[in-house]
DNA sequence: CCAGATTTTGGCAGTGACTACCGTATGGCA
DNA sequence: TGCCATACGGTAGTCACTGCCAAAATCTGG
């Protein structure tokens, strides 16, 4: 790796871990791109040669977490599909669980910023059509059409497993540890301990 | 009603209206608040009384649906569960079948434009938040924080099968219908179609 | 019908995120 | 060392959004 690649990685870090102390320290909406870029020493315009906009320099954490995941379960065919699926949302949460105050910050921003909230909610939205276009490859066997449906389902129900879990445990930092509340999510799913809707006749 | 309220309310359409065309016909990034105000023959500080942001335009529809929908369920509380469940989709979803085109509209903006897709899932997850909180009510009999567990789980799912029948909805304007397939979802669900994630020990 | 209280409105000035562009500096390579 | 590609900083500009204030429209009591 050459000393320009080398230098790049650098004021990358430094741009974003600047960014994430003033953000702590003085609140999303109350810190500048401007400030970020002073304290970082360089020009307003570098910074956003590397981050698009102001959230990602919050968020950049989480996206890897996520999509890091599914690319790991793309390259993982021969695994089958319910223990590919527990797979990726265990690789999900050993990730966010190892790195607990960055997670807490995040989630701390993301309550008193909505634009932060908003990211945050793309980015999971595109974890889920990532893991859905990963599933649908797996279930082709089926009726294509309903494979998409299917998968777009599971990987709904995915998604849903891991913020349930990191918001509970987020929540309540005494609580269980994130393994047992995923395990307890799964079991409650599997077990029919969750209220599903019936299929049967609408009443009107 | 006095002609203050009718004006007020006559003003909000106007300005809903025009901003709904305007995006339609050049795009959300390329139409500015400006333009619409003009459009709607009011000053944009005016425009910014009624609508605190621009995405907002476009999504306040789906924000009654689905709001509109959870209110609705608090005020039956002598439904059950499951069924109550199946009757918040089925309002949401026949709301949105009764004005396709604007369905339409607010998925090709949110296709386009981040900021729109973002709004919109910000808005998916008002959604959740409520129908937890009201869910939680209704299982106060269980363990509380397993309550609040189950409640989250089971209205993420809710929101998944809405997400799901919707876009599959869209995606395919040929298909079954929305009632249709929100009964596929819900049979899938139920039946174990769907590749639930292994509660089992993993494997690492 | 009219004066006064209240609400609504439009304009104006300003902040800050973000973009496009351009001359310059710096690392990579022959 | 000299050439090329890339990264950098700065400048000017657009646009979403906010506060503020004076004027217009609406409501209310006489």
């Amino acid at each position: 790796m050459g000393l320009r690649e080398l230098k790049r990685e650098r004021t990358r870090r430094l741009i974003a871990d600047k960014a994430f102390e003033l953000f702590t320290d003085h609140g999303f909406g109350r810190t500048t791109v401007e400030q970020i870029a002073a304290a970082a020493e360089v020009g307003p315009s570098t910074l956003y040669r590397y981050f698009p906009t102001k959230e990602t320099l919050v968020l950049e954490f989480v996206e890897d977490c996520l999509l890091g995941a599914v690319a790991w379960f793309r390259e993982q065919p021969e695994v089958e599909l319910p223990d590919g699926l527990q797979s990726v949302i265990e690789r999900v949460l050993e990730q966010l669980d190892g790195n607990p105050v960055r997670v807490r910050a995040v989630f701390d921003l993301a309550a008193q910023t909505a634009s932060v909230s908003a990211h945050l909610n793309e980015m999971t939205w595109r974890f889920r059509n990532e893991l859905t276009d990963e599933l649908v490859r797996r279930l082709a066997g089926d009726d294509p059409q309903d494979a998409e449906f299917t998968a777009a389902l599971a990987a709904g129900i995915a998604m849903n497993i891991i913020e349930t879990v990191v918001r509970s445990w987020v929540e309540n930092p005494d609580g269980a540890e994130v393994k047992e509340l995923a395990r307890r999510a799964m079991t409650l799913l599997r077990g029919g301990g969750i209220p599903l809707p019936t299929a049967g006749v609408p009443g009107s």
